[in-house]
RNA sequence: GGGCGAUUAGCUCAGAUGGUUAGAGCGCUGGUCUCACAUACCAGAGGUCGUUGGUUCGAAUCCAAUAUCGCCCA
């Protein structure tokens, strides 16, 4: 084996064995039980990044760890088609090639996305499988896969003819460089610095005039209205009258309205029908006029005068400078509001009136949120909970028409002869009332209409599927809190709606990943770190580790080099504690399999690895996987590397041939393995590697194997006990070295006291020796020898000569350090114990605890202060 | 404007249902190339757990207020 563990060649030569064994396609076997997961689709333009990479670690892990549980474990991977995303990328390809789209024709252009998709669709299906995740290939689906695309007209069918789809004219969010409506999700309020422009509106009458204010004076071209509310003392007996509009120099009237806040602006509102939402409401009730005067551009349309064909914004400088001269204009005060913009391309969305379709969500958000607060549906943490109420309480209806090629084309026909709708989940072939020619409706769903059917679409609805029978509902969703609307709220709503169960049991939800600043990353702000040249620079393991350490519930991932360094060195630990467990095992399966063993440290390693495996296997399944990553990395390096593995080199090296060689083999062997097989869900690859170099191993994967199970049997209080002794003494040995200086090479003598332990100390007193570099160990009882640096574990003292060895000085200021931490201690464990009340409330075993500690503390302080004396009469 | 979360060692964070003498990794200091590993080993320094009140025999942990930061929704 390598002196430095080499990841490259090794995982992508498991990976490609793993995949040729068909280990990650799940059987049709409804005997054993089942765990199922769906992937969150990645877009299929993506390429990976450290979402992606936490995602799917996670994601990978609970898949593993259930495998080798020996449940039937599906997770189902496959690609979303991002409608718009999609769309955008192939139209700068084809701006390259000097045409585009509209120039290709609807038909041939979605040839082309198909095409694209091909070539380049895979890329992050690649990436993952360099992630070492071990997706059902087999099953791999795609939202634009042709089943799927039926599940998608099903279901639109079924919501239409129930009526909870509709189609209307209403003020929705419209990208103007997108050209396509969006859903209000989609558009993502900012924070910006505007301006609130104050405007006077001339009285019709004459004599005087009204002050608006608004942070869009462009609309005013399209106003039809000024509102005030009717309760306001200034305005109240304007109502009924008209202002001249300026610039415009048309009348329009002012009418009350209790939704004009008082206290914002001037109190008198200017209503634009078209471009506003709230406007349009007031609108309707007051029966307004409703003109456009912006077109989908994003441009002045031919409604608003001289300003036709200009840019919306630039349109904002020029008419303010207008109402300037014209003297209309009163002030401009700086003003912060929040602007949506569009999330694919951040343009400033303009709320615009049109024609689109729509589902009603109240009725399916209110069995979403029965299932959460019946915990049928399970958000861990638990706070997303709070964060999913309180959006679907405030739910409004979903905008699912876009106006883009790619994507479900709605499957809606209109008639060119009569206008008859028709609404079908096969293509219909001609007008069912008239026989005209129909035309199907252009407009393609929001890509989130089809990612909503995602759990049960994959698994093969509407037809009743094998695979849907078993899989249904999946055990867990693994998801970015980011899409908790967009997409879980949404799955949960379908899935009960459509099969009548929800579509996951439990939703894990994790943080983002930043970097080591907490800042997110961003192209912008180049702080991108690239998982796959993380991989290639430290391994996927590794860096799978990372990410598993720093998950923790509800905190974001704080991702930096330094730490992935500090994982890499890890896992070269694991390959090089496994270079010298096999050097000692020697390629032969043990004899014994370590059971029982009367060795000590045996007996030891064998009763935390039980502790060691329950704690792993109640972390990932509550998802805490920092905690399984945790305990996994210090039980290995602190306790298997730093005592197993070096007490037990005496006896395999041959120093020793007290002790059943055998018996130790057989609790290496089987604590190695307890270890490869409890990391192999977070480190797949070097854990197979090893596996594979076992001895005994006829060429079995470690990622079929059972995974560990507590073995009562091997739990031994009595053994860690006596090894924490061991380990006490060797400590307090190091610490008089370490702290006096004593030179590593040079071995010492040393003299223990053990009132009583004397028995199996002195069985094992060559370990102590071997692990503290002592030449002589002796014990004594009776007085206390002289010259001597004393320490204390417990109530047992190990006293070092000092010869020449020690400087006297060092050594009695080592003691003090030691006394003052006694008597701190002491002193907070003595309040507690003088209090009256503690004594009558607490609890009796916290009493005897706490008895207990002080016992020990006196007894340590004790003893020490007998060592001082010593030394302190010997420096006088 | 409404809601949610965070605040623990120089840095990044652990600390389920209150009982610890508050932990880890990195960094830092001192010493070692010791026959698996210098991507290592040994030893050490470093914290009144944001602030102020309260509940309790007992609070980093529960409650209230406050400050700072972050996120979501409008």
């Amino acid at each position: 084996m390598d002196k430095v563990y080499d990841p490259h060649s090794i995982e992508k030569k498991w990976y490609a064995n793993w995949l040729e064994k068909g280990y990650f396609t799940a059987q049709n076997d409804t005997s054993k039980g089942y765990f199922s997961m769906v992937i969150p689709p990645p877009n299929v333009t993506g390429s990976l990044h450290m979402g992606h990479a936490l995602n799917n670690t996670l994601q990978d892990i609970v898949t593993r760890y259930f495998r080798m549980c020996g449940v039937n474990s599906l997770w189902l991977p496959g690609t979303d088609h991002a409608g718009i995303a999609t769309q955008n990328v192939v139209e700068r390809e084809l701006a390259k090639e000097g045409t585009d789209r509209e120039a290709l024709g609807r038909e041939q252009f979605i040839e082309r996305v198909w095409q694209w998709k091909k070539q380049s669709g895979g890329t992050i299906i690649e990436q993952l499988k360099r992630l070492g995740a071990s997706c059902d290939w087999s099953r791999e689906r795609f939202t634009m896969d042709e089943g799927l695309t039926r599940a998608v007209r099903e279901v639109f069918v079924r919501l239409y003819n129930e009526g909870l789809i509709y189609r209307d004219n209403y003020i929705i969010n419209w990208c103007p460089r997108c050209k396509t409506a969006l859903s209000d999700l989609e558009a993502e309020h900012e924070d910006t610095e505007g301006h609130l422009y104050y405007i006077h509106y001339p009285l019709a009458s004459g004599g005087g005039y009204l002050t608006v204010a608004t942070t869009r004076p462009e609309t005013m071209l399209g106003d039809t209205a000024v509102a005030v509310n009717p309760e306001d003392p200034r305005y109240g007996k304007y109502v009924g009258q008209n202002v001249v509009l300026p610039i415009v120099n048309k009348e329009i009237p002012i009418v009350g309205d209790s939704y004009v806040d008082v206290k914002f602006g001037t109190g008198a509102l200017k209503v634009t029908p078209a471009h506003d939402l709230n406007d349009f409401e007031i609108m309707k009730r007051h029966d307004l006029e409703l003109i456009k005067v912006i077109d989908e551009d994003g441009n002045m349309n031919e409604n608003a005068l001289h300003y036709r064909g200009t840019d919306r914004f630039e349109c904002r400088k020029k008419i303010v400078e207008e109402l300037d001269e014209k003297g209309y204009l009163e002030k401009v005060e700086p003003y912060a509001m929040g602007v949506g913009k569009c999330y694919r391309c951040k343009t400033v969305v303009e709320p615009y009136l049109s024609l689109q379709w729509f589902l009603r969500m109240r009725p399916l958000a209110e069995p979403a949120m029965e299932a959460v607060r019946q915990h049928r549906v399970r958000i861990i943490p638990e706070m997303w909970e709070k964060v999913y109420f309180e959006w679907m309480e405030n739910i409004r209806d979903w905008c699912i028409s876009r106006q883009i090629w790619w994507g479900h084309r709605i499957p809606v026909w209109h008639c060119t002869k009569c206008n008859e709708m028709v609404v079908s989940v096969e293509d219909p072939t001609e007008c069912p009332k008239c026989g005209g020619v129909l035309r199907q409706e252009s407009d393609v769903l929001d890509t989130w209409f089809s990612s909503a059917l995602w759990p049960f679409s994959t698994l093969g609805w509407p037809d009743k599927t094998p695979d849907l029978e078993q899989f249904y509902p999946t055990s867990l969703l693994i998801t970015g809190f980011d899409i908790l609307f967009f997409w879980v709220a949404r799955m949960i709503m379908m899935g009960l709606k459509f099969m009548g169960d929800v579509p996951f049991r439990d939703v894990y939800i994790h943080a983002l990943v930043r970097d080591a600043d907490g800042k997110k990353m961003s192209k912008s702000k180049g702080n991108v770190i690239d998982p796959l040249i993380i991989i290639d620079e430290y391994g996927t393991d590794a860096f799978r580790f990372t990410l598993t350490m720093l998950a923790a519930q509800g905190r974001d991932v704080l991702l930096s080099e330094e730490r992935i360094e500090g994982c890499r060195n890890f896992i070269n630990k694991i390959w090089n504690a496994s270079k010298l467990s096999l050097l000692f095992l020697a390629d032969e399966k043990p004899a014994h399999s370590g059971k029982g063993s009367a060795f000590l440290p045996d007996r030891w390693i064998r009763s935390r690895t039980q502790r060691v495996i329950n704690e792993v296997r109640e972390s990932i399944t509550s998802y805490r996987f920092n905690e399984a990553a945790n305990s996994l990395y210090s039980f290995v390096w602190h306790e298997y590397c730093d005592w197993y593995l070096e007490l037990i080199k005496p006896n395999l090296y041959g120093k020793v041939d007290r002790f059943d060689n055998e018996a130790t083999k057989g609790a290496l062997l089987g604590t190695l393995q307890d270890i490869l097989k409890l990391l192999h869900p977070i480190t797949p690859f070097v854990t197979e590697e090893i596996y594979q170099r076992l001895p005994g191993n006829d060429g079995s994967s470690i990622m079929m194997s059972p995974f560990p199970a507590v073995n009562e049997a091997e739990i031994d209080a009595e053994g860690e006990k006596m090894m924490e002794t061991i380990m006490g003494i060797v400590d307090v040995i190091r610490n008089i070295r370490g702290e006096t200086g004593i030179a590593p090479n040079i071995r010492i003598e040393a003299m223990i006291r053990a009132y009583g332990d004397e028995a199996f100390l002195k069985d094992y007193g060559y370990y102590i020796m071997e692990l503290g570099k002592v030449e002589h160990l002796s014990f004594i009882d009776g007085t206390s020898p002289e010259h001597c640096a004393v320490g204390v574990y417990k109530n047992i003292e190990v006293f070092v000569p000092l010869k020449d060895l020690i400087d006297v000085a060092k050594e009695l200021g080592r003691i003090q350090k030691e006394l003052a931490k006694i008597e701190e201690d002491s002193e907070k464990i003595i309040k507690k114990l003088r209090n009256e009340a503690f004594r009558q409330k607490a609890p009796p075993e916290v009493i005897a605890k706490n008895e207990a500690q002080y016992t020990e503390l006196a007894a340590r302080r004790e003893k020490l202060m007998v060592g001082k004396g010593v030394l302190e009469n010997l420096s006088r």
